[in-house]
DNA sequence: TTGATTTATTAACATAGGTGAATGAAAAGG
DNA sequence: CCTTTTCATTCACCTATGTTAATAAATCAA
């Protein structure tokens, strides 16, 4: 739980005691790579917080993995629309990697959010980064070409290379693995 | 309040009495076409119930106004981004045409939350709405064609043509004016 | 209503990215 | 370790969408 604990403390300044009343609520987790954290049809009932190891988003279209998310060390893993919604996902998310995280129950959000109301901050920034990446994927994907995605990416998770497959990385940014290596050997 | 009582009454089956309750806590807002719900920099501070006309969101980029979204009657206006983080928008939201709008206060949906529980429900649609769609988007971009896109666009929004001039519906498509000329001939 | 401005259409040409196939490199699994 | 499978690269060719420009149609403002 050191990242856990490390991000609690500096990211939102929550004291030695609420991080232990906190990381109390949380249930540990390891998955195997190529694990489901969750499966296209089953029901998101929690967010994880990635300890170690790393995650992909996925939608099955005509046979094709198609990406739409990936997850880190300090990200935060769950499915909104399942999680709220009350519905199955259509969605999975898989480990890329053996994985550690640490699990927070729905409900348990909501019991810490009465006795810490700081929590509350902390859920809004959840929502609120997983909103932004979605609409600023959206953005990039009518505003940038190819190349401009793949740099705008390249910005943003600098170690991409080092973790994910790059058939992976053509995918989320929208184009096929061999346009992917002309705009790498071009430049 | 016309459509707002009847939104609440048939999407969350609220007591005429809640509606009442609810009701009280929305200010009413009329706006007139190109009047702005919210402009870049300004803080978004409330969620607004779209009782007539409609809004596109928008970014300048380069000159250009690129389209990210839009709204008309029984649709929530707010940008989560600013409304939760509590930060500047980076976006515009205008009213394409005469529009009638109820706002309601981030701090009264709290205060709702706590006297009415299905209020949650409400907020949690809210935010799962708003979320699924910018994610669908950005689906559709990546494994969609521009045909597709715009026949699934059609699909959601059977009228956009009647409301929406064609250059924005090309530009929240991502492709130019000219490409959806084409795309329409040749059907 | 008229003239000015904005919006939509069409066409010829340019280009980014897709397709299919071949090759080699790397990783996985016994 | 060797074999098999997966992954990345390159190439030749193809297609969808962008670009520029001209024109027509629609809308706006006086």
């Amino acid at each position: 739980m050191i990242n856990l604990r490390k991000y609690l403390s500096t990211t939102f300044e929550f004291s030695l005691s609420e991080i232990e009343q906190i990381a109390t609520c949380f249930a540990i987790k390891k998955l195997k790579k190529k694990d489901f954290f969750l499966k296209s049809g089953q029901y998101c009932q929690s967010v994880a917080f990635v300890e170690k190891g790393s995650f992909i988003y996925y939608q099955n279209i005509e046979g094709e993995e198609k990406i739409c998310d990936f997850a880190f060390e300090d990200d935060w893993v769950t499915y909104y629309k399942s999680l709220l919604g009350k519905i199955p996902a259509d969605i999975n998310i898989k480990a890329l990697e053996d994985a550690e995280i640490y699990l927070l129950n729905f409900e348990k959000i909501r019991e810490l959010s009465n006795d810490i109301p700081k929590v509350l901050q902390m859920r809004s920034m959840m929502a609120e980064q997983y909103f932004t990446k979605s609409a600023q994927r959206a953005a990039n994907l009518t505003t940038l070409d190819a190349k401009g995605r793949y740099e705008a990416l390249l910005d943003e998770m600098p170690h991409i290379h080092q973790r994910v497959p790059q058939y992976h990385i053509a995918s989320y940014l929208g184009i096929k693995p061999q346009s992917l290596s002309r705009i790498r050997a071009q430049k």
